[in-house]
DNA sequence: CGGTATAAGTTGAACACAGCAACATATAAA
DNA sequence: TTTATATGTTGCTGTGTTCAACTTATACCG
C-alpha cells in the first residue's frame, strides 16, 4: 500500500526542480561512487543535456568533478567519469564508554582520517565536548586551504532528540539531557548534528553495505553496552515523531516475563562463556566461531531463542525485506543461522517471514563515523546549490 | 532524523511538476474538503496565478469546479469555492465473516450510497467475488451518464499482497491465496485495489480522524474476530516489502509465555462479561462504559494490562506521536485511560513515552469504505492529468 | 587500414511552467 | 461615498528541461 499519502500540501516551482535535480546527482555521486555520466543519465532519466548541465554546475560549486573515461570495450564515444569532490569534508564523532573517535570522512563517503582517544572511565558530556574540540583540532590541522568542513556529525550512543541535537538519554555514558550539539557548536564553531549510533548503523548498511537496494530493512546492533536498532522505511530512515525510533533493545525479549531483549543478550555472557573479560569485536567473533565448547553454543542458542521472538514481532509489525545483525549479534547468527530463522519463522506470520532474509552486517569499524558524517552531508546532498552559492 | 535518504535515483522535468502540483492541489481538495481558491494558495505557497490555471485543468478534467464564494465577513475580494468533483466516484467493499458491504464513495471522501448483503456463513472467495459483482450493478445502477467509476476497492480482514490484490490469508473468512483483484476485475471490468482493512483505517484516521494533522502514527482495532492495525509514517502507510505491514494482533501481548495479543485480548470474553452472546459496537461500548460490575472492571485492566507491553515495544521501536484504538479497544481504553496509561509508561522508554498520546477512534461505520475507496483514489490524486486525458 | 555502426557529448532553438507586476473587482470599514 | 484590503485576471518574463541536429570517440569488420 505504498505511496498512499496524506496531502503533500507543498507546491513545487522551477528552482526547486532543478534544487532537486542537483540533489538527485550529487546523492547518486555520494552513495554509488564515481560513475560514468551517461549512467547518471540513464540513473536520473534526464536528457543528456540536462545532466551534462547540472554536472556543471556542481563541479562550479567545487561538490564534483570530472574526469577521463575509464578505459571501457564498450563501442561508443565514451562518457567522462564523473566524481563527487573529496575536498568537501565532514567531520565525524563518536563518544563511547571508553573513548572518543573522531574522522573525516570525504564526500563520496571515504573515511580519509580517524583519531582515537582513549579515556580512562567513561567521559562526562563536558569532557566528551573538550575531547572532541581537540581533535577536531589535530584533524582540521593538516586541511588544505580548498578543503570545506561541512559540519560536525555526532553519533551517540543513546536518545538523542535529532531537532536539536540533545542527547535525552545515554546510559552507559551517564548522561541526561546534554545538549552536546550547542555544546560542540560552541566550541568549534562549526555545524553540529547528532545522531543515535545505531540508527546511522542502519542507514549506513542501506547505502553502502548488505542493505543497499532494499527499501525496507532493521538493523539491529549488538555492542558492549546493548543492543541499538534503526529501521529504514521506504529507503529512508525511520525517526519518529523525536527521532528515538528504533530501541529494539529495550522492546521485550523471549524470555519469563517482561525483561528486555538486551538484558537478555549480553556481549558479557557471551565473553564469559568463553572465558574471556575483554575481547576486540572480531577476536570474539573468532572465539565463538571456532568454539567446541557445548556450553557456548548452548548460550548461542539461548541468546538467539530470546532473540527470535523479538525479531518476529518487529517482521509482524514492520514487514522488512531484510534485517541486519550487527556486533556480537552478528557472531551468534553466523554459529547457527538455521537455529535463528527456524525460531524466527516461528514467531512470525508466514506471508511476511516469506519476505524477509536475515543477514550479518557488512561493515566494520568505520560504520559509525560514515553514518554520522552522512547527518551532516544530509542537508549539503538535499541542496547542493544553497552550499554552493553560500562558500564559493 | 527524518530527511535522511537513499538516492533518490528520478530526476524530475516540467511536466512532473505540473503533475506534482495538480496532485496537490487535487488531493488536498479530496482530504481538506471545500475551500476557497485563496485557501489552496496560502497551502501550496504557490502564485495565485498558478493556482487558478491548475484549478481551471483540474475543472476540465471534470475533477473540481468552482461555486460563489461562501459569504464571509472578511474584507477583500471574495475567492471562489473550490469542490471535488462528487461525479467521480470509487466503488468501496468490505467483505466480512457474516456480511459483504459496498458503497460509493465519491471524491472528497463521502459516502453516498451502501449496501449491505448478509450472509449465512462466511463467504468463500468465490462467493464474495460474486456477491460483491452483484452488489456493484446495484449500485452504478442508478448513476447519471456523467458519473465516472475510477476503479474498485476492497478492505479485506486478512493479510493482502497489496501488488497483485492476492489475499494471502484472511483466517476469519477462511481465504487462502485468492487473487481476489484478479477475480473481481474480471467479473466487472473496473480496476480493482485490494488492502488490508486495519491498514486502511489507520489511513484513514490520519487523513479524516484524529489523526489528522499527525504524521507518525499507530492505529490498532478490535474487532470481532480479532485485532488489526496500521502504521502512518512520516504521512503515508507503512506497508513493507509485501504490504503486510502493521499486524499487532500477531505480537506477543503481555501474558505468560508466547501468547500473541489477540488471543489475550478478545471482544468474545468483553461480550461474555457483560453478559451477552452478541451486541453492535456502540452497544458493547454502552454496557462496558457503564457497568459497574467489578469483574467486568477487573477484565478491562487485565486486557489493558496485556495490551500495555505490545504498545510499549510499538513506542519503542515506532517513536509514534499517536496511538488511536478503535473498536472494543477503543471501549476499554475509555473505562479506564489512567490506567493503560501508566502500564505503557513503565513498559516504554521515558523520551518515547513522552511523546505519545493514546487516543479513542473518531470514526465510525464508514471508515472501511472511505479507506478502500482511498486505496482506489490513490492513482487518480497521484496523477489526475493521466485520468483526465484518458477519459474525457 | 579505412569505413561503418554505435553511443555519447555539444549546441542552439523550442516549449512548458511558474512567477511577477499591473490592473480590475468585490467586499468591509470609515 | 470613499478607502483599505484581499483576491481574481491578464500578458509578459525567466528558468529549466527537452529536442533535434550535428559532432566526436570508440569498437568492429572487411
Amino acid at each position: 500500500m505504498a505511496g498512499i499519502n496524506a496531502p503533500r500540501v507543498s507546491g513545487v516551482s522551477t528552482d526547486q526542480l532543478r534544487r532537486h535535480n542537483l540533489s538527485a546527482i550529487l546523492t547518486l555521486l555520494h552513495h554509488a561512487g564515481s560513475q560514468p555520466r551517461s549512467a547518471l543519465t540513464a540513473q536520473t532519466g534526464l536528457n543528456r543535456s540536462t545532466v551534462a548541465a547540472l554536472v556543471a554546475e556542481l563541479a562550479e560549486y567545487g561538490l564534483a568533478h570530472e574526469t577521463d573515461p575509464d578505459p571501457t570495450k564498450q563501442v561508443g564515444r565514451p562518457s567522462p567519469t564523473v566524481n563527487a569532490d573529496e575536498r568537501t569534508v565532514a567531520i565525524a564523532i563518536n563518544p563511547e564508554v571508553d573513548a572518543v573517535t573522531a574522522g573525516v570522512v570525504a564526500l563520496g563517503g571515504k573515511v580519509v582520517d580517524r583519531v582515537r582517544h582513549e579515556t580512562e572511565q567513561p567521559p562526562s558530556a563536558r569532557d566528551a565536548v573538550a575531547i572532541s574540540a581537540d581533535l577536531v583540532q589535530q584533524l582540521t590541522a593538516g586541511f588544505s586551504a580548498d578543503t570545506r568542513v561541512v559540519g560536525i556529525g555526532v553519533a551517540v550512543p543513546g536518545l538523542v532528540r535529532v531537532d536539536d541535537g540533545l542527547v535525552r538519554f545515554a546510559p552507559h555514558l551517564e548522561w541526561t539531557d546534554e545538549p552536546i550539539a550547542a555544546l560542540l557548536s560552541e566550541a568549534t564553531g562549526l555545524e553540529v548534528a547528532v545522531g543515535n549510533d545505531a540508527s546511522l548503523g542502519a542507514l549506513v548498511e542501506h547505502i553502502y553495505g548488505v542493505g543497499s537496494g532494499v527499501d525496507d530493512l532493521i538493523y539491529l546492533n549488538g555492542g558492549p553496552s546493548g543492543i541499538g536498532g534503526g529501521v529504514i522505511v521506504r529507503g529512508s530512515l525511520l525517526g519518529g515523531a523525536g527521532g528515538y525510533a528504533g530501541e529494539f533493545g529495550h522492546t521485550r525479549g523471549g524470555g519469563a516475563g517482561d525483561t528486555d531483549l538486551e538484558s537478555l543478550v549480553r556481549r558479557t555472557d557471551l565473553l564469559a562463556a568463553v572465558g574471556r573479560a575483554a575481547a576486540a569485536p572480531d577476536e570474539l567473533d573468532e572465539l565463538v566461531l571456532h568454539s567446541d565448547d557445548a556450553a557456548v553454543l548452548a548460550l548461542v542458542h539461548r541468546q538467539l531463542a530470546a532473540l527470535a521472538p523479538a525479531l518476529g514481532d518487529a517482521i509482524n509489525i514492520l514487514n522488512p525485506q531484510l534485517i541486519v545483525l550487527g556486533g556480537f549479534l552478528s557472531t551468534i547468527l553466523e554459529r547457527d543461522p538455521a537455529y535463528l530463522d527456524e525460531r524466527v519463522a516461528a514467531h512470525s506470520l508466514a506471508a511476511a517471514y516469506d519476505d524477509v532474509r536475515i543477514a550479518r552486517a557488512a561493515l566494520g569499524s568505520d560504520l559509525l563515523l560514515i553514518g554520522a558524517a552522512e547527518l551532516t552531508f544530509a542537508p549539503l546532498l538535499a541542496d547542493p546549490a544553497g552550499y554552493g552559492r553560500a562558500r564559493p
